[in-house]
DNA sequence: TAATATTTTCAAAATATTTTGAAAATTCAG
DNA sequence: CTGAATTTTCAAAATATTTTGAAAATATTA
């Protein structure tokens, strides 16, 4: 396989992936095609290289600043920005599961713990079975918290792979 | 709060959060819906409960069913087909990473080792780089397929809290 | 077997999401 | 400050996804 081609491939796989993961296809490729640039891009190189939008590249572009993947980076001499995403796969990996536990996990274990006052406590059947159930989820989330907390701080030993023999 | 209350905002919320991780809204809801009662249910009681069509139940359960997290009854004596879901939230939790573990990180492995293959290997700096990239996505790939491994066999422990002593 | 209840399918409609592109805003060199 | 280059915004258009509902298929009862 070439090289362009294989590059070609891998972003629009990246792109398919992250769709199944309710991450926009642009964005996905957007990140994909500065994972695989080694000198930072401008939006244009990515207008041109993904065949998108100007507008498209940058709304997307500056979701994955948000996303704290993707820096802009100031060239002297240079009127247009550039920019470059972290190359270091653990990094991206650790960057994505804080973003989505502080978007998405704490939010939703906050909610459970309203959810479990029910007027009446745990009176009747029917009530303490609907507590019981929010109660299991949210602990099921405390610990999907905790686990991800110890992969965020294992940082490189849980790519090289010494944080598996902890588990064993 | 009023238990009808709650249920229903578990079961929007529930949704609202299935879709932030690419999966269908009513699919979500339909499992937050038979999380939440007791007895199975039938597709009329879903339609009712959650004002939807027919054909939408339909199609959501048969996913659900596909994702072997909600199980087909059949009460003798009744004439329509009867819905229960896996109400062990640990259960629940290892059969999405299994099915998810499955559907997306196996083919994404595959797919990066069909990228690693360049023509003319590492001759070229851009070549090398690309490579390595591919083979440290791949590498983190597997990392977490073994982590994942090990969530899954810890069944009850991981929910019991133990699996975390092993980590520290 | 016929009549009826129930489930399944899927094309079309509705809805939601993404993308475009041009205007507005901003930045920067001279 | 002026004017050109660049970036940002966002309403409208394009696209993708979900939902509907009625017809077809299947199952059940008598």
């Amino acid at each position: 396989m070439k090289l362009t081609e294989a590059k070609q491939q891998f972003i629009n796989s990246w792109g398919a992936f992250g769709t199944q993961w309710g991450i926009n296809r642009t964005m996905a490729q957007i990140h994909a095609l500065l994972l695989v640039s080694v000198q930072p891009i401008t939006q244009d190189d990515m207008m041109e290289q993904l065949s998108i939008s100007r507008g498209n590249v940058n709304m997307n572009i500056r979701d994955l600043i948000g996303w704290g993947l993707v820096e802009r980076i100031i060239i002297s001499g240079e009127r247009k920005e550039y920019f470059t995403a972290e190359k270091d796969i653990w990094k991206v990996a650790t960057q994505i599961i804080k973003e989505r536990k502080k978007r998405e996990l704490d939010p939703m274990i906050k909610l459970l713990s309203l959810l479990e006052n029910i007027d009446g406590g745990k009176k009747d059947k029917e009530t303490k079975q609907f507590v019981e159930m929010i109660a299991g989820i949210k602990k099921l989330g405390h610990q999907a918290d905790k686990v991800l907390d110890v992969l965020i701080k294992a940082e490189e030993n849980w790519f090289t792979g010494s944080v598996l023999k902890m588990f064993k």
